[in-house]
RNA sequence: UGGGGCGUGGUGCAACGGCAGCACAUCAGCCUUUGGAGCUGAGUAUCUUGGUUCGAAUCCAGGCGCCCCAGCCA
């Protein structure tokens, strides 16, 4: 299987079922879902994926969606898709689409159980009257700052409202008259009659509907008012029969309030289930501060490779393979944690090894001239299109007198433990010739190494030896005369800090060197021929590389996803 | 000085009263026509104090540390 086929959803690379019940994940939630089917709590399995559209999907987000959908599926059940559209101020159609075209990606499928909060609506606002009548609910006169004031303090209780005693029908009749328009934005708001004195502040009257004088992209003029998350959520759930509504840890000081008040209203009572949200290090998740990396001009846009938005890393090249990997190595527990980058980057490796296209690159490039190699000859080299795969089959490489190699595998003087081409060493061109270095030749100017010497070996075409000599090293190559021109992307952590979601100052926390750009690159003429954007390949000792969308006919643009483990970078670093 | 939650190698996740294991990372070696991949091995952990028990990461009590909550955001 080659990475560049349409993608299968849900086979892992290995060819495996994505869901094998070998090594099968098992989790706090796994086991409490597998307990209430054992107990008759439920009788089937229903979860649901609540994006607010208002921001693209990032790989925090890929977690829970993750979650959500193979839990349902692991049991049988089924997943609904539904956006939390409550905030109108707040969320358009845009992001409805991105996030469903994300989704799609990562490999997630809800059929056509495609749902929004504000599908709802009618029937919440009658729930919500049922709350009222029973004296549960009461339309709240205080201006925001006001309730705000009177909420207390984590360590004080509140004061009740002025108007929380207001007869049903003067209540029934505001909240009418609040969704009908007739009141301006913030003169009130319909609030639940619990405790103010509560040590759990979300319980302290809080907030159902507020007014809103918005135009909604589904329900456009409909409604004046619109109900909170808290109101919405688990009614929502409740009336699409979600049987387990799992949620990262910050809404479970919300349980008490979910589960009252579908006590109060008598109705199908799901289960939420809390645990920790991903974090991953040198990565921003949260969607306030990724917007404004966006808007500040620090990253081209949501799609920018740098970012670890769903979209992001797409365009850099990764597979939804490589994240379904990653997450499920990450697992699910309540502790809050802060997952190494290098987790993903492994991830990234290990599908693309096992998958990507073997191609030389020279990215650096650096003339070496075979001196005793003939005037114009050009041989086709026979080159292995992927030794993970050998299905994969073999190409042609053109090989001539001239051609370009990487400026690091070339050292006039070589430190310690290096292998490559220096004066008097020989090493292989792959699957072309053993060299031997001659000599360089220096740019007068600069002094700059312009030109390095050697001389091949006729016997030893395709890189064996038939003397049986060994050489300690291998190095790709481009022929000179083939060589096509590209341009290739090098990206690096975003940020300077490893926790870059933990404090405010975004600006100081940027790498200033997260993007390089190299324009004089040369690729061997297959790849120059084949590449459509998308595409993914790994350069022969380099890394993977990604065809970027701003590639032109003719001209076209790299994305480095993630370079190759590099051992010679551990001992260069080591000898300082 | 309220309430809720969480503490296991560097980072994560297991072990559900019985030899603390796995992955990533790190280090060493083998192998190699990618200094890739693969293979072998090593080091490093149960927040703390006490209790229960033949036996505690696990159960109990206290302490300490970290996270979340005072939006008419979700």
């Amino acid at each position: 299987m080659d990475v560049n086929d349409p993608p299968k959803p849900f086979d892992s690379p290995q060819g495996r079922p994505f869901d094998d019940t070998q090594g099968k994940p098992s989790d706090f939630i796994r086991e409490a879902v597998a307990e209430d089917l054992r107990t008759g709590r439920f009788k089937y399995v229903r979860t649901r994926l609540p994006p607010e559209p208002n921001g693209y999907l990032h790989i925090g987000h890929a977690k829970a969606f993750l979650i959500d959908y193979l839990v349902a599926k692991e049991f049988g059940g089924q997943l609904n898709l539904r956006f939390d559209d409550t905030n109108p101020t707040k969320e358009e159609t845009e992001y409805v689409n991105a996030i469903k075209e994300d989704a799609h990606w990562l490999g997630i499928d809800w059929g056509d159980r495609e749902f929004y909060a504000s599908d709802y609506f009618d029937e919440l606002y009658e729930w919500a009257t049922l709350l009222v009548k029973k004296g549960k609910a009461y339309v709240d006169d205080q201006s925001a700052e006001e309730v705000s004031k009177s909420r207390g303090t984590l360590t004080e209780p509140g004061v009740e409202s002025p108007f929380r005693d207001r007869p049903v029908a003067e209540n029934l009749d505001l909240l009418e008259r609040m969704k009908n328009g007739e009141f301006p934005e913030g003169s009130r708001v319909l609030r639940a009659k619990l405790d103010m004195a509560d040590p759990n502040m979300v319980m302290r009257d809080p907030v159902m509907y507020r007014i809103l004088h918005a135009t909604h992209h589904r329900t456009g003029e409909k409604w004046c008012i619109y109900p909170m998350y808290d109101w919405s959520h688990g009614q929502n759930d409740s009336m699409e029969g979600i049987t387990h509504s799992l949620c990262s840890l910050e809404y479970e000081i919300h349980r008490p309030l979910y589960e009252w008040f579908l006590d109060e209203l008598g109705v199908f009572k799901p289960r939420q289930i809390e645990f920790a949200r991903l974090n991953l290090t040198y990565a921003m998740m949260s969607k306030r501060k990724l917007r404004k990396l966006v808007k500040m001009g620090i990253v081209k846009g949501w799609d920018d490779p740098r970012l670890t938005t769903l979209r992001g890393l797409r365009r850099r090249g990764v597979t939804p393979e490589a994240v379904r990997d990653f997450i499920a190595k990450v697992g699910v527990a309540k502790t809050d944690s802060w997952i190494d980058m290098a987790l993903l980057e492994a991830c990234i490796r290990d599908d693309l090894n096992k998958r990507s296209p073997r191609r030389m690159a020279v990215l650096r490039p650096l003339k070496l001239v075979i001196d005793n190699y003939p005037d114009g000859q050009v041989e086709e080299m026979n080159a292995v299109n992927n030794p993970e795969d050998p299905p994969a089959g073999t190409r042609k490489v053109p090989f001539s007198k001239v051609v370009y190699i990487e400026q690091d595998d070339f050292r006039e003087t070589p430190p310690p433990k290096y292998f490559r081409l220096y004066p008097g060493n020989e090493v292989r061109l792959r699957y072309a010739y053993l060299v031997k270095c001659t000599g360089l030749i220096r740019d007068p100017v600069t002094g700059a190494v312009s030109e390095v010497h050697c001389t091949y070996d006729p016997a030893t075409r395709g890189g064996d030896a038939p003397d049986g000599r060994k050489v300690k090293s291998t190095i790709h190559w481009v022929s000179a005369q083939h060589a096509v021109k590209t341009e290739v992307r090098f990206y690096d952590r975003l940020f300077t800090v490893e926790r870059p979601d933990e404090g405010e100052n975004v600006n100081e926390i940027i790498n200033p060197h997260s993007l390089e750009v190299l324009t004089d690159c040369s690729i061997e003429p297959s790849l120059a021929e084949e590449a459509k954007p998308g595409d993914k390949f790994q350069f022969e000792r380099i890394g993977y590389f990604c065809v970027d969308p701003d590639s032109a006919p003719g001209k076209l643009v790299f994305n480095r996803t993630v370079t190759l483990r590099d051992t010679w970078a551990k001992i260069e670093k080591k000898q300082g």
